[in-house]
DNA sequence: ATGTTCCGGTTGACCTGTCAACCTAAAAGT
DNA sequence: ACTTTTAGGTTGACAGGTCAACCGGAACAT
């Protein structure tokens, strides 16, 4: 009685119902789709490439300024640029200055390896948005802040 | 120069454009949300939580069928399933017929446990829902199935 | 029947994410 | 001037996720 396969969708019953939980593997499958990405044309994570972007948009700034507008963790951050900065991806010039922050650009490697990546991943932007119009798109984004916003109670 | 208050939209420049960008965003707080709440009124890990509701929602199921229907990894769901047996919410026999697969189904503790968190978590669902449409979820799903579908292709 | 393949499940190694304590220096209070 | 507070950044510890090797038994081949 359990294995008919016609009941294929007794599993998701109550859950499909639940967005996070939709959300929740599609994200993964996204994620693994980019690292997998990443891999095959680097020698990046998924991490240093959200933050070798994050640069980029920036132009440059500290590591506060980049924690304060993106959702990371502080330790994470500071190890991820920590190894950027090893590879010589990201320039981080101690700035003896006020409040001593570390302003943090990329090299000239870093830039090129940027817009390497960048390319193919406007064209994965492409594809995953490619049957996708815009007003649909636009819906969805105003759906995921709505969600984003209840998300902030504390006491759920 | 760098400090301008004005300037805050800067970062996210060409990284709002990228769906990936924002839904990762978005999840990562809801999953934050979640457990928190789970830790507040239970004992349970978001993982274990998911297994939980996997099992309700499928009556009884081996640990294959869950694994065909749900994406998770295969030992994290052995690790998380000896765990939930272990703490006896879940029934684990271990099936001496054909295939030698282990049912899994939740015990009456489990049972119990499962119907109290619930219960919170449609509340929560309540809430991150609220000011949603049914048409504009029902859109919101639409894309996020075919984001879903267009995450397949490995080459990206 | 016996050796190979396949499948459900377990385990270990590793990597990433998260939390919290800590260090240091600059600002602010007194 | 001195202490206290605050903020940027680092580090360590640990939980969770991911990968891949492995085990044992069924199914299947010859």
């Amino acid at each position: 009685m359990r294995n008919e396969p016609a009941n294929k969708d007794r599993f998701a019953e109550g859950l499909d119902s639940f967005v996070t939980f939709r959300l929740g593997q599609v994200q993964n499958r996204l994620n693994a789709q980019a690292a997998h990405m990443l891999r095959a044309r680097s020698s990046l994570s998924l991490t240093e490439w959200r933050v070798i972007s994050l640069i980029n948009a920036a132009g440059s700034a500290s590591a506060a300024e980049l924690l304060r507008e993106f959702r990371m963790d502080k330790g994470q951050l500071s190890r991820t640029v920590k190894s950027l900065v090893a590879k010589g991806i990201v320039n981080g010039e101690a700035e003896t200055g006020a409040r001593r922050q570390t302003v943090l650009s990329l090299s000239a490697d870093g830039k090129r390896l940027h817009d390497r990546i960048v390319a193919v991943m406007v064209e994965r932007q492409r594809h995953l948005t490619g049957g996708i119009s815009d007003r649909e798109l636009e819906a969805f984004y105003s759906v995921l802040d709505r969600l984003s916003a209840a998300s902030e109670r504390r006491e759920f």
